[in-house]
RNA sequence: CGGGGUGUAGCGCAGCCUGGUAGCGCACUGCGUUCGGGACGCAGGUGUCGGAGGUUCAAAUCCUCUCACCCCGACCA
């Protein structure tokens, strides 16, 4: 390509909106403009390198037995409010009305097209397993688009689902498609980590979420250094931490004015937050309120509070004026000591002794509190999000937090959709039974700002090659005056092109400075400058995005030289 | 949805308080000089001042309404 017949848009000051390093740096590189509200136009450079995304993952998806297929953005109502979705979904759910006021939406996800699909193509055990997948645009009304296509609203996607006659079948193509996402992650060039998610309301064994790895992530990742294990900070199992210690301290009434929060506590005692205790009431499930007890310096997880068979569901935290009615005190001066209800201890606080806790009373705390001697022993679960220093739950060593940026997740349904939708089939007796079900996606467009997060330095980006827009940047340079710098930059195009290298040559009379800028701000992995000092001792020059300094390169040489730079350092 | 902020040329902004010919930098066009890290000179084009209504002799500026965009919060003790 040429980029005298290209669209570069590139920018040199930075729209006063974006926040983020790539939001930043998409704008300024032209790679995408916003057009509303978390909805972008991909221009011709950040299209290139959506599109070099979407081949790969459409190649490894392919080979790893998928089936592509396009279904409609536009979705009928019917099939929502079959599934239950139409009124589950709240307004993230983009609703419209065609002109004879039927009701559709754009599609957020389509598990309920793809089931439509198949329950009536897919009658027999014989056409099982299938897994069909699309690349495909989504939109979701989200609350705050931020970060530019990072959490857009209209998004790229890739949606597989995949249906089975058993589990045995589902666990075999989700693991094919763990085993798929892994090298389309590794193929892109992108530090990532797999890890255990949350499998939420719909339960069933199986989830994991894909995450490239990049302090502005929007998610904590806990992993442990010594092995593989991985998880999101929200389902990460705090362990017990070890016996309880003998009461030591007598049990005293403090009076604390004004004390509300585990800060304001701690100056007042001169104590650290790993002394106190701190206690969030709930909504119980029969219809007692429910203590949860963390450590001071912790932090409650209401997810996995939501499993407590003690606890109401959905969770419900009792209201300050509930509380206080109840318990004649407010939220932050509460406390296990006394408490009419279900106390709930997290395994740290259950091997805690000698701690600081609310005294049910306003302005006053208990200091001294043990287990057992002060109020009975409570349910001991683990209800906080683990964090760094906690052992690890495969016992390898100590648990780490990273943060990090979802672009995939695979998914085992079981039969939530097909039962819903009755996907039924007949097995080798003839018996009509429920298709098991896996869900895969891979948010394409998200990507390529969670490479760039990952992957940039203060002039730009520094794209992996195999989403590079172009991998190879040719700058002659005073082509414009040198005839034969000129025709040497024109000849290494033509041969470089031909050696399968995705040349952009800068055929612009711009002055160096600005060629070389605008190189480096779009993330072009390589680089070859042919200029009249160079040619006079038959040389042009190489330089790695990420080199220090150009190297010298002879003519003769060129071509084959830079093929094996541009190829050496991944794989495509 | 709650709170805060911003809308003036393609981009970044000033002007608004105190009403009186709409500006600056970058970008863009032409000419010339320059040419290995975002050049310089001269000349030039570019605006429904987000929109509607109001006050006024006169509104980018004051008032009312409205729209768009940005930030923070919305599971906390």
């Amino acid at each position: 390509m040429r980029v005298s017949q290209f669209l570069l848009s590139t920018h040199r000051e930075t729209p006063a909106e974006a926040e983020v390093v790539s939001h930043r740096l998409m704008l300024r590189a032209g790679l995408i403009r916003q057009l509303a509200r978390g909805i972008y136009t991909w221009m011709p450079l950040g299209l290139r390198v959506l599109r070099k995304v979407e081949r790969i993952v459409r190649e490894e998806m392919n080979a790893a037995g998928a089936i592509e297929l396009e279904m409609p953005a536009v979705q009928p109502a019917e099939l929502w409010q079959e599934s239950g979705r139409w009124d589950e979904f709240g307004p993230e759910l983009l609703r419209l009305k065609d002109r004879h006021q039927r009701d559709f939406c754009i599609g957020p996800t389509h598990e309920e097209v793809v089931s439509d699909i198949v329950r009536q193509e897919v009658k027999s055990y014989r056409q099982l397993p299938l897994n069909l997948y699309q690349i495909q645009t989504k939109f979701r009304d989200e609350i705050r688009p931020r970060f530019g296509v990072m959490r857009a609203r209209e998004f790229v996607m890739k949606d597989a689902y995949s249906f089975h006659a058993d589990p045995e079948s589902l666990e075999r193509t989700y693991r094919a498609m763990f085993d798929c996402y892994t090298r389309i992650f590794t193929r892109l060039g992108l530090k990532f980590r797999a890890v255990a998610a949350d499998t939420g309301a719909i339960g069933g064994t199986g989830s994991h979420e894909f995450h490239v790895l990049a302090d502005s992530g929007e998610d904590a990742i806990a992993y442990c250094p010594n092995s593989d294990y991985a998880a999101n900070v929200e389902l990460a199992e705090a362990l017990a931490p070890g016996p309880r210690a003998k009461p030591a301290a007598a049990l005293a009434r403090v009076h604390t004015p004004g004390v509300k929060t585990i800060a304001e506590l701690c100056a007042f005692l001169g104590i650290p937050a790993a002394r106190t205790v701190k206690a969030v009431v709930l909504e119980g499930a029969d219809g007692r309120p429910v203590l949860l007890m963390v450590r001071g310096d912790h932090e409650l997880n209401l997810s996995k509070a939501a499993k407590l068979e003690q606890v109401k569901k959905p969770v419900a935290f009792s209201a300050g004026e509930s509380i206080r009615s109840r318990f004649g005190a407010g939220p932050g001066s509460l406390g296990p000591v006394g408490f009419k209800g279900v106390v709930v201890a997290d395994h740290t606080v259950a091997a805690m002794s000698d701690f600081v806790a609310g005294a049910n009373q306003d302005d006053y705390h208990y200091t001294g509190v043990n287990i057992g001697r002060d109020f009975p022993e409570p349910v001991v679960a683990d209800v906080r999000n683990v964090v760094a220093g906690d052992a690890s739950p495969d016992g390898k060593g100590q648990l780490e937090i990273v943060r990090g940026i979802e672009v995939g997740h695979v998914f085992q349904l079981r039969d939530k959709y097909s039962k819903a939708l009755n996907l039924s089939f007949l097995d080798e007796t003839g018996k009509s039974r429920l298709m098991e079900m896996g869900c895969y996606g891979i948010g394409v467009t998200r990507i390529v700002a969670a490479a760039i997060e990952q992957n940039h330095d203060e002039r730009g980006i520094i794209f992996p090659r195999a989403m590079a827009p172009f991998e190879l940047a040719l700058v002659p340079i005073g082509a414009g005056k040198n005839a034969q710098v000129r025709a040497t930059a024109e000849a290494l195009y033509t041969d470089l092109t031909a050696a399968g290298i995705d040349v952009l040559i800068d055929d612009r009379d711009e002055r160096p400075g600005v060629a070389f800028a605008d190189m480096e701000l779009i993330g072009i992995p390589h680089r070859v400058v042919v200029g009249e000092r160079g040619l006079k001792a038959g040389q042009v020059e190489y330089q790695g995005r990420r080199d220090p300094k150009a190297q010298p390169v002879t003519l003769q040489d060129a071509v084959q030289s830079v093929k094996s730079k541009v190829c050496a350092d991944e794989f495509v």
